[in-house]
DNA sequence: CGGAAGATTGAGCGTAGTCAAACCGAGTGG
DNA sequence: CCACTCGGTTTGACTACGCTCAATCTTCCG
Protein backbone atom coordinates (compact mmCIF):
# COMPACT_ATOMS: atom_id res chain seq x y z
CA UNK A 1 0.00 0.00 0.00
CA UNK A 2 1.04 3.70 -0.75
CA UNK A 3 0.25 4.06 2.32
CA UNK A 4 2.45 2.40 4.22
CA UNK A 5 5.17 3.13 1.64
CA UNK A 6 4.95 6.43 3.48
CA UNK A 7 4.30 5.52 6.36
CA UNK A 8 7.72 4.47 7.13
CA UNK A 9 9.03 7.97 6.66
CA UNK A 10 7.07 9.14 9.11
CA UNK A 11 7.64 8.47 12.59
CA UNK A 12 5.73 11.21 15.14
CA UNK A 13 1.94 11.64 15.19
CA UNK A 14 0.77 14.58 16.49
CA UNK A 15 -2.96 15.99 17.18
CA UNK A 16 -4.88 18.55 16.00
CA UNK A 17 -7.63 19.91 17.82
CA UNK A 18 -11.43 20.26 15.72
CA UNK A 19 -11.42 23.97 13.58
CA UNK A 20 -7.97 24.19 14.45
CA UNK A 21 -6.15 24.93 10.83
CA UNK A 22 -3.09 22.79 10.18
CA UNK A 23 -1.58 24.97 7.40
CA UNK A 24 -2.33 27.93 5.26
CA UNK A 25 -2.62 29.02 1.57
CA UNK A 26 0.46 30.57 1.27
CA UNK A 27 2.43 29.60 3.95
CA UNK A 28 6.14 27.62 3.70
CA UNK A 29 5.67 23.97 3.50
CA UNK A 30 7.77 22.08 5.65
CA UNK A 31 5.28 18.95 5.78
CA UNK A 32 2.98 17.48 4.17
CA UNK A 33 0.55 15.41 6.24
CA UNK A 34 -0.98 11.95 6.21
CA UNK A 35 -4.00 11.65 7.81
CA UNK A 36 -4.31 9.30 10.63
CA UNK A 37 -7.79 9.64 12.24
CA UNK A 38 -10.64 12.35 11.94
CA UNK A 39 -11.52 14.42 9.24
CA UNK A 40 -10.27 17.85 7.31
CA UNK A 41 -11.42 20.28 4.62
CA UNK A 42 -8.66 21.92 2.26
CA UNK A 43 -10.04 24.75 0.97
CA UNK A 44 -9.22 27.94 -1.06
CA UNK A 45 -10.31 31.33 -0.64
CA UNK A 46 -10.81 34.58 -2.75
CA UNK A 47 -9.63 38.41 -2.07
CA UNK A 48 -13.36 38.93 -1.41
CA UNK A 49 -13.62 36.19 1.06
CA UNK A 50 -15.07 33.02 -1.02
CA UNK A 51 -14.13 29.88 0.05
CA UNK A 52 -14.10 26.84 -1.85
CA UNK A 53 -13.70 23.68 -0.68
CA UNK A 54 -11.73 21.79 -2.81
CA UNK A 55 -12.35 18.39 -1.05
CA UNK A 56 -12.53 16.57 3.05
CA UNK A 57 -9.97 14.40 4.09
CA UNK A 58 -10.01 11.09 6.23
CA UNK A 59 -7.97 8.50 7.16
CA UNK A 60 -5.49 7.60 4.59
CA UNK A 61 -5.33 10.41 2.26
CA UNK A 62 -2.58 13.01 2.08
CA UNK A 63 -3.09 17.14 2.73
CA UNK A 64 -0.88 19.32 0.91
CA UNK A 65 0.42 17.70 -2.21
CA UNK A 66 -0.77 21.13 -3.95
CA UNK A 67 2.40 22.52 -2.80
CA UNK A 68 5.00 20.22 -3.82
CA UNK A 69 5.77 22.56 -6.74
CA UNK A 70 7.31 25.14 -5.40
CA UNK A 71 7.21 24.55 -1.60
CA UNK A 72 4.40 26.76 -0.48
CA UNK A 73 0.68 25.58 0.82
CA UNK A 74 -1.54 26.29 -2.22
CA UNK A 75 -4.48 25.68 0.05
CA UNK A 76 -5.62 25.76 3.66
CA UNK A 77 -6.13 22.53 5.98
CA UNK A 78 -8.65 22.71 8.49
CA UNK A 79 -9.92 19.89 11.10
CA UNK A 80 -13.52 19.30 11.09
CA UNK A 81 -13.13 17.00 14.58
CA UNK A 82 -10.37 16.09 16.71
CA UNK A 83 -7.52 14.67 14.42
CA UNK A 84 -4.09 12.99 14.43
CA UNK A 85 -1.37 13.13 11.76
CA UNK A 86 2.01 12.21 10.38
CA UNK A 87 3.82 14.78 9.21
CA UNK A 88 5.73 14.36 6.61
CA UNK A 89 9.12 16.38 6.20
CA UNK A 90 9.17 18.40 2.47
CA UNK A 91 13.09 17.75 2.82
CA UNK A 92 12.86 14.18 2.83
CA UNK A 93 10.41 13.98 -0.11
CA UNK A 94 12.96 16.37 -1.99
CA UNK A 95 15.73 14.50 -1.61
CA UNK A 96 14.47 11.05 -2.28
CA UNK A 97 13.42 12.42 -5.45
CA UNK A 98 16.82 14.07 -6.13
CA UNK A 99 18.97 11.28 -4.69
CA UNK A 100 18.04 8.86 -7.39
CA UNK A 101 19.73 8.97 -10.62
CA UNK A 102 16.31 10.31 -12.04
CA UNK A 103 15.63 14.42 -12.56
CA UNK A 104 12.58 12.80 -14.31
CA UNK A 105 10.95 11.40 -11.35
CA UNK A 106 11.75 14.91 -10.13
CA UNK A 107 10.30 16.68 -12.46
CA UNK A 108 7.28 14.49 -13.04
CA UNK A 109 6.28 15.10 -9.10
CA UNK A 110 6.47 18.95 -9.81
CA UNK A 111 4.57 18.96 -13.20
CA UNK A 112 1.75 16.93 -11.66
CA UNK A 113 1.68 19.40 -8.27
CA UNK A 114 1.58 22.14 -11.03
CA UNK A 115 -1.84 20.27 -12.45
CA UNK A 116 -3.24 19.80 -8.91
CA UNK A 117 -2.96 23.58 -8.49
CA UNK A 118 -4.28 24.33 -11.95
CA UNK A 119 -7.37 22.39 -11.38
CA UNK A 120 -7.87 23.62 -7.80
CA UNK A 121 -7.92 27.24 -9.52
CA UNK A 122 -10.69 25.68 -11.97
CA UNK A 123 -12.35 24.32 -9.06
CA UNK A 124 -12.94 27.65 -7.37
CA UNK A 125 -13.65 28.98 -10.52
CA UNK A 126 -16.79 26.73 -10.96
CA UNK A 127 -17.99 27.11 -7.63
CA UNK A 128 -17.84 30.39 -6.57
CA UNK A 129 -17.94 32.72 -10.06
CA UNK A 130 -20.70 34.05 -11.79
CA UNK A 131 -20.43 34.15 -16.14
CA UNK A 132 -18.78 37.22 -16.56
CA UNK A 133 -16.16 36.57 -13.81
CA UNK A 134 -15.77 33.42 -14.94
CA UNK A 135 -15.26 34.37 -18.47
CA UNK A 136 -13.05 36.95 -17.56
CA UNK A 137 -10.44 34.97 -16.07
CA UNK A 138 -10.79 32.48 -18.62
CA UNK A 139 -9.75 35.67 -21.26
CA UNK A 140 -6.57 36.85 -18.54
CA UNK A 141 -5.29 33.51 -18.21
CA UNK A 142 -5.07 33.00 -22.13
CA UNK A 143 -3.76 36.62 -22.14
CA UNK A 144 -0.99 35.88 -20.14
CA UNK A 145 -0.52 32.27 -21.70
CA UNK A 146 -0.22 33.70 -25.12
CA UNK A 147 2.57 35.75 -23.88
CA UNK A 148 4.35 33.74 -21.83
CA UNK A 149 4.39 32.06 -25.54
CA UNK A 150 5.65 35.37 -27.52
CA UNK A 151 2.89 36.16 -28.83
CA UNK A 152 0.93 39.07 -28.16
CA UNK A 153 -1.40 39.18 -25.01
CA UNK A 154 -3.53 41.75 -26.08
CA UNK A 155 -4.88 40.05 -29.61
CA UNK A 156 -4.99 36.99 -31.06
CA UNK A 157 -7.41 34.02 -32.65
CA UNK A 158 -9.18 31.49 -30.11
CA UNK A 159 -8.54 28.22 -30.93
CA UNK A 160 -12.10 26.47 -29.46
CA UNK A 161 -15.64 27.19 -29.91
CA UNK A 162 -18.32 28.84 -27.71
CA UNK A 163 -19.44 25.09 -26.45
CA UNK A 164 -15.97 24.19 -25.69
CA UNK A 165 -15.12 27.25 -23.60
CA UNK A 166 -18.64 26.55 -22.22
CA UNK A 167 -17.71 23.57 -21.17
CA UNK A 168 -14.60 24.51 -19.57
CA UNK A 169 -16.12 27.43 -17.65
CA UNK A 170 -19.55 25.55 -16.70
CA UNK A 171 -21.72 27.68 -18.96
CA UNK A 172 -23.90 27.31 -22.08
CA UNK A 173 -22.46 28.41 -25.31
CA UNK A 174 -25.28 31.03 -25.54
CA UNK A 175 -24.17 32.60 -22.04
CA UNK A 176 -20.46 32.76 -23.45
CA UNK A 177 -22.16 34.45 -26.46
CA UNK A 178 -23.83 36.48 -24.64
CA UNK A 179 -21.22 37.37 -22.08
CA UNK A 180 -18.50 38.15 -25.21
CA UNK A 181 -21.50 40.94 -26.55
CA UNK A 182 -21.52 42.48 -23.37
CA UNK A 183 -17.82 42.93 -22.98
CA UNK A 184 -17.84 44.32 -26.15
CA UNK A 185 -20.74 46.57 -25.38
CA UNK A 186 -18.42 48.06 -22.46
CA UNK A 187 -15.63 48.77 -24.74
CA UNK A 188 -13.61 45.71 -22.71
CA UNK A 189 -12.84 43.64 -25.99
CA UNK A 190 -13.37 43.80 -29.33
CA UNK A 191 -14.56 40.60 -30.83
CA UNK A 192 -15.32 38.71 -34.31
CA UNK A 193 -15.96 34.95 -33.82
CA UNK A 194 -12.91 33.83 -32.45
CA UNK A 195 -10.81 37.07 -33.51
CA UNK A 196 -10.12 38.68 -29.68
CA UNK A 197 -8.46 42.34 -29.26
CA UNK A 198 -8.45 43.23 -25.38
CA UNK A 199 -8.86 46.96 -25.20
CA UNK A 200 -8.94 47.67 -21.55
CA UNK A 201 -7.15 44.96 -19.83
CA UNK A 202 -6.86 46.84 -16.55
CA UNK A 203 -10.89 47.32 -16.39
CA UNK A 204 -10.99 43.56 -17.67
CA UNK A 205 -8.88 42.25 -14.57
CA UNK A 206 -10.55 44.31 -12.13
CA UNK A 207 -14.02 42.26 -12.88
CA UNK A 208 -12.18 39.24 -11.54
CA UNK A 209 -12.59 39.72 -7.77
CA UNK A 210 -10.62 36.50 -6.26
CA UNK A 211 -7.35 36.29 -5.17
CA UNK B 1 13.33 23.18 -17.17
CA UNK B 2 10.71 20.53 -16.41
CA UNK B 3 10.13 20.76 -20.29
CA UNK B 4 14.07 19.76 -21.16
CA UNK B 5 14.50 17.05 -19.13
CA UNK B 6 11.64 14.94 -19.96
CA UNK B 7 12.72 16.00 -23.66
CA UNK B 8 15.40 13.56 -23.56
CA UNK B 9 13.30 11.00 -23.25
CA UNK B 10 11.01 11.39 -26.24
CA UNK B 11 13.23 11.20 -29.10
CA UNK B 12 10.30 11.20 -31.59
CA UNK B 13 7.53 14.02 -32.57
CA UNK B 14 4.04 13.03 -33.91
CA UNK B 15 1.77 14.94 -36.19
CA UNK B 16 -1.60 14.89 -35.34
CA UNK B 17 -4.35 16.72 -37.22
CA UNK B 18 -7.34 18.92 -36.65
CA UNK B 19 -10.52 17.10 -34.44
CA UNK B 20 -8.49 13.67 -34.11
CA UNK B 21 -8.84 11.84 -30.75
CA UNK B 22 -4.81 11.73 -29.58
CA UNK B 23 -6.28 9.42 -26.73
CA UNK B 24 -9.69 8.51 -24.96
CA UNK B 25 -10.92 7.83 -21.41
CA UNK B 26 -10.80 4.89 -20.46
CA UNK B 27 -8.10 3.30 -22.91
CA UNK B 28 -5.07 1.77 -21.54
CA UNK B 29 -2.23 4.51 -21.05
CA UNK B 30 0.83 3.58 -23.32
CA UNK B 31 2.28 7.09 -23.44
CA UNK B 32 1.76 10.96 -21.93
CA UNK B 33 2.59 13.36 -24.52
CA UNK B 34 4.16 16.82 -24.22
CA UNK B 35 2.63 19.22 -27.02
CA UNK B 36 5.10 20.61 -28.98
CA UNK B 37 2.89 22.65 -31.19
CA UNK B 38 -1.11 23.24 -31.35
CA UNK B 39 -4.09 23.21 -29.17
CA UNK B 40 -5.82 20.45 -27.80
CA UNK B 41 -8.42 20.18 -25.12
CA UNK B 42 -8.67 17.35 -22.50
CA UNK B 43 -12.26 16.07 -21.18
CA UNK B 44 -14.04 14.12 -19.36
CA UNK B 45 -17.97 12.64 -20.31
CA UNK B 46 -21.09 11.55 -18.77
CA UNK B 47 -22.94 8.32 -19.96
CA UNK B 48 -26.00 10.55 -19.72
CA UNK B 49 -23.46 12.88 -23.40
CA UNK B 50 -22.18 15.59 -20.92
CA UNK B 51 -18.75 16.74 -21.46
CA UNK B 52 -16.67 18.64 -19.41
CA UNK B 53 -13.73 20.50 -21.07
CA UNK B 54 -10.67 20.19 -18.19
CA UNK B 55 -8.40 21.64 -19.69
CA UNK B 56 -6.57 23.83 -22.97
CA UNK B 57 -2.94 22.63 -23.24
CA UNK B 58 -0.74 24.39 -25.90
CA UNK B 59 2.85 23.94 -26.17
CA UNK B 60 5.29 23.08 -23.38
CA UNK B 61 1.76 21.16 -21.35
CA UNK B 62 1.25 17.77 -20.75
CA UNK B 63 -0.94 15.37 -21.34
CA UNK B 64 -2.37 12.09 -19.40
CA UNK B 65 -0.85 12.73 -16.37
CA UNK B 66 -4.32 11.77 -14.51
CA UNK B 67 -3.50 7.68 -15.63
CA UNK B 68 -0.14 7.49 -14.50
CA UNK B 69 -1.83 5.86 -11.01
CA UNK B 70 -3.17 3.18 -12.97
CA UNK B 71 -2.24 2.74 -16.47
CA UNK B 72 -5.56 4.23 -18.36
CA UNK B 73 -6.09 7.60 -19.28
CA UNK B 74 -8.73 9.45 -17.23
CA UNK B 75 -9.36 11.68 -20.03
CA UNK B 76 -9.85 12.74 -23.57
CA UNK B 77 -7.76 14.63 -25.37
CA UNK B 78 -8.76 16.15 -28.37
CA UNK B 79 -6.41 18.28 -31.06
CA UNK B 80 -8.37 21.53 -31.91
CA UNK B 81 -6.08 22.62 -34.77
CA UNK B 82 -3.35 20.81 -36.40
CA UNK B 83 -0.31 19.94 -33.43
CA UNK B 84 2.69 17.82 -32.99
CA UNK B 85 3.48 15.75 -29.86
CA UNK B 86 6.06 13.96 -28.11
CA UNK B 87 5.21 10.66 -26.87
CA UNK B 88 6.38 9.52 -23.65
CA UNK B 89 6.25 5.40 -23.09
CA UNK B 90 5.02 5.02 -19.81
CA UNK B 91 7.01 1.99 -19.67
CA UNK B 92 9.75 4.42 -19.36
CA UNK B 93 8.54 6.93 -16.62
CA UNK B 94 7.34 3.59 -14.49
CA UNK B 95 11.05 2.25 -14.86
CA UNK B 96 12.79 5.69 -13.78
CA UNK B 97 10.19 5.72 -10.55
CA UNK B 98 10.87 1.94 -9.58
CA UNK B 99 14.91 1.90 -10.49
CA UNK B 100 15.27 4.14 -7.99
CA UNK B 101 15.86 3.55 -4.50
CA UNK B 102 12.97 5.06 -3.35
CA UNK B 103 9.63 3.66 -3.66
CA UNK B 104 8.44 6.16 -2.46
CA UNK B 105 8.87 8.24 -5.25
CA UNK B 106 6.67 5.81 -6.84
CA UNK B 107 4.27 6.20 -4.12
CA UNK B 108 3.89 9.75 -4.33
CA UNK B 109 3.57 9.98 -8.07
CA UNK B 110 0.86 7.48 -7.67
CA UNK B 111 -0.59 9.71 -5.00
CA UNK B 112 -0.75 12.62 -6.56
CA UNK B 113 -2.51 11.31 -9.63
CA UNK B 114 -5.43 9.47 -7.73
CA UNK B 115 -5.93 13.44 -6.26
CA UNK B 116 -5.56 14.87 -10.35
CA UNK B 117 -8.55 11.82 -11.23
CA UNK B 118 -10.07 13.02 -7.99
CA UNK B 119 -10.49 16.59 -9.03
CA UNK B 120 -11.21 16.00 -12.15
CA UNK B 121 -14.32 14.56 -10.95
CA UNK B 122 -15.30 17.12 -8.77
CA UNK B 123 -14.89 19.33 -11.94
CA UNK B 124 -17.08 17.09 -13.75
CA UNK B 125 -19.64 17.82 -10.49
CA UNK B 126 -19.34 21.71 -10.50
CA UNK B 127 -19.38 22.14 -14.10
CA UNK B 128 -22.47 19.74 -15.49
CA UNK B 129 -24.63 18.62 -12.35
CA UNK B 130 -27.90 20.30 -10.87
CA UNK B 131 -27.80 20.82 -7.30
CA UNK B 132 -30.06 17.25 -6.26
CA UNK B 133 -27.27 15.48 -8.71
CA UNK B 134 -24.68 17.03 -6.71
CA UNK B 135 -25.79 15.92 -3.29
CA UNK B 136 -26.43 12.02 -4.40
CA UNK B 137 -22.81 12.66 -6.05
CA UNK B 138 -21.72 13.37 -2.76
CA UNK B 139 -23.88 11.12 -0.13
CA UNK B 140 -22.82 8.28 -2.16
CA UNK B 141 -18.89 8.91 -2.22
CA UNK B 142 -19.52 9.03 1.53
CA UNK B 143 -21.04 6.02 1.54
CA UNK B 144 -18.70 4.63 0.19
CA UNK B 145 -15.82 6.21 1.82
CA UNK B 146 -17.33 4.97 5.27
CA UNK B 147 -17.85 1.53 3.73
CA UNK B 148 -14.34 1.33 2.69
CA UNK B 149 -13.14 2.33 6.15
CA UNK B 150 -15.07 -0.49 7.64
CA UNK B 151 -18.45 1.80 8.98
CA UNK B 152 -21.60 1.36 7.80
CA UNK B 153 -22.47 2.68 4.51
CA UNK B 154 -25.81 3.33 4.99
CA UNK B 155 -25.42 5.48 8.23
CA UNK B 156 -22.93 7.81 9.51
CA UNK B 157 -22.57 11.55 10.65
CA UNK B 158 -21.90 14.06 8.57
CA UNK B 159 -18.60 15.84 9.68
CA UNK B 160 -19.11 19.40 7.97
CA UNK B 161 -21.80 21.81 7.77
CA UNK B 162 -24.07 22.49 5.43
CA UNK B 163 -22.27 25.85 4.42
CA UNK B 164 -19.02 23.36 3.96
CA UNK B 165 -21.07 20.63 1.75
CA UNK B 166 -22.40 23.71 0.08
CA UNK B 167 -18.70 25.06 -0.75
CA UNK B 168 -17.92 21.82 -1.65
CA UNK B 169 -20.23 21.42 -4.27
CA UNK B 170 -20.89 24.97 -5.43
CA UNK B 171 -24.08 25.64 -4.20
CA UNK B 172 -25.43 27.63 -1.00
CA UNK B 173 -26.17 26.36 2.51
CA UNK B 174 -29.90 27.20 1.65
CA UNK B 175 -30.02 24.51 -1.18
CA UNK B 176 -28.03 22.06 0.44
CA UNK B 177 -30.71 21.90 2.91
CA UNK B 178 -33.92 22.10 1.05
CA UNK B 179 -32.43 19.32 -1.18
CA UNK B 180 -31.49 16.94 1.86
CA UNK B 181 -35.39 17.59 2.92
CA UNK B 182 -36.67 16.61 -0.66
CA UNK B 183 -34.44 13.54 -0.22
CA UNK B 184 -36.59 12.83 2.82
CA UNK B 185 -39.83 13.44 1.53
CA UNK B 186 -39.02 11.05 -1.34
CA UNK B 187 -38.03 8.66 1.32
CA UNK B 188 -34.60 8.41 -0.57
CA UNK B 189 -33.00 9.20 3.16
CA UNK B 190 -34.04 10.38 7.08
CA UNK B 191 -32.02 13.39 7.76
CA UNK B 192 -31.90 15.00 10.97
CA UNK B 193 -28.76 17.45 11.27
CA UNK B 194 -25.83 15.98 10.86
CA UNK B 195 -27.24 12.16 11.47
CA UNK B 196 -27.83 10.40 7.80
CA UNK B 197 -29.42 7.37 6.90
CA UNK B 198 -29.61 6.13 3.50
CA UNK B 199 -33.26 4.26 2.68
CA UNK B 200 -32.69 3.60 -0.96
CA UNK B 201 -29.12 3.25 -2.31
CA UNK B 202 -30.35 2.29 -5.48
CA UNK B 203 -32.83 4.95 -6.20
CA UNK B 204 -30.22 7.60 -4.81
CA UNK B 205 -27.89 5.90 -7.33
CA UNK B 206 -30.54 6.29 -10.35
CA UNK B 207 -30.39 10.01 -9.51
CA UNK B 208 -26.52 10.04 -10.68
CA UNK B 209 -26.82 9.90 -14.32
CA UNK B 210 -22.76 10.23 -15.27
CA UNK B 211 -20.61 7.71 -15.63
C1' DC C 1 -31.12 31.62 31.36
C1' DG C 2 -29.34 34.03 27.41
C1' DG C 3 -26.54 34.04 23.37
C1' DA C 4 -24.46 32.00 19.39
C1' DA C 5 -24.12 28.86 15.65
C1' DG C 6 -26.26 25.73 12.69
C1' DA C 7 -30.37 24.12 10.27
C1' DT C 8 -34.83 24.63 8.19
C1' DT C 9 -38.29 26.90 5.64
C1' DG C 10 -40.59 30.62 3.08
C1' DA C 11 -41.09 34.45 -0.33
C1' DG C 12 -39.39 36.92 -4.14
C1' DC C 13 -36.07 37.72 -7.49
C1' DG C 14 -32.37 37.28 -10.87
C1' DT C 15 -28.94 34.87 -13.51
C1' DA C 16 -28.30 31.79 -16.59
C1' DG C 17 -30.52 27.77 -19.00
C1' DT C 18 -33.71 26.33 -22.73
C1' DC C 19 -35.81 26.68 -27.02
C1' DA C 20 -35.94 28.87 -31.26
C1' DA C 21 -34.85 31.78 -35.18
C1' DA C 22 -31.67 34.16 -38.05
C1' DC C 23 -27.09 34.90 -39.68
C1' DC C 24 -22.53 33.96 -41.46
C1' DG C 25 -18.65 31.68 -43.65
C1' DA C 26 -16.71 27.61 -45.54
C1' DG C 27 -16.98 23.77 -48.25
C1' DT C 28 -19.55 20.81 -51.79
C1' DG C 29 -21.86 19.60 -55.70
C1' DG C 30 -25.02 20.51 -59.47
C1' DC D 1 -21.15 30.30 -60.58
C1' DC D 2 -24.70 29.71 -57.60
C1' DA D 3 -27.47 26.91 -54.53
C1' DC D 4 -27.19 24.19 -50.75
C1' DT D 5 -25.71 22.37 -46.51
C1' DC D 6 -23.48 22.40 -42.26
C1' DG D 7 -21.19 24.03 -38.11
C1' DG D 8 -20.58 27.78 -35.44
C1' DT D 9 -22.25 32.23 -33.64
C1' DT D 10 -25.49 35.67 -32.29
C1' DT D 11 -29.72 37.28 -30.50
C1' DG D 12 -34.44 37.05 -28.61
C1' DA D 13 -38.21 35.42 -25.58
C1' DC D 14 -39.41 32.72 -21.91
C1' DT D 15 -38.59 29.86 -17.96
C1' DA D 16 -36.76 27.90 -13.92
C1' DC D 17 -33.31 26.66 -10.75
C1' DG D 18 -31.03 28.25 -7.30
C1' DC D 19 -29.60 32.65 -4.78
C1' DT D 20 -30.79 36.28 -1.47
C1' DC D 21 -32.90 37.92 2.38
C1' DA D 22 -35.42 36.94 6.35
C1' DA D 23 -37.78 34.55 10.08
C1' DT D 24 -38.00 30.60 13.05
C1' DC D 25 -36.31 26.73 15.60
C1' DT D 26 -32.98 23.75 17.79
C1' DT D 27 -28.91 22.63 20.09
C1' DC D 28 -25.14 23.63 22.51
C1' DC D 29 -22.48 26.15 25.80
C1' DG D 30 -21.16 29.84 28.73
Amino acid sequence: MDREELGKLSLPLIRVRARKVLFREGERLDFVYAVYSGTFKSCLSTADGREQVTDFQMSGDLLGLGGLSHGWHTSSAVALEDAQVHPIPYAALSKLDTAGESDVAQALVRLMSQEIVREQGLLLLLGTMHAEEKLAVFLLNLSACMKARGYSGLEFNLRMSRAEIGSYLGMTLETVSRTFSGFQQERLLEVDKRHIRILDLPRLASRVKSA
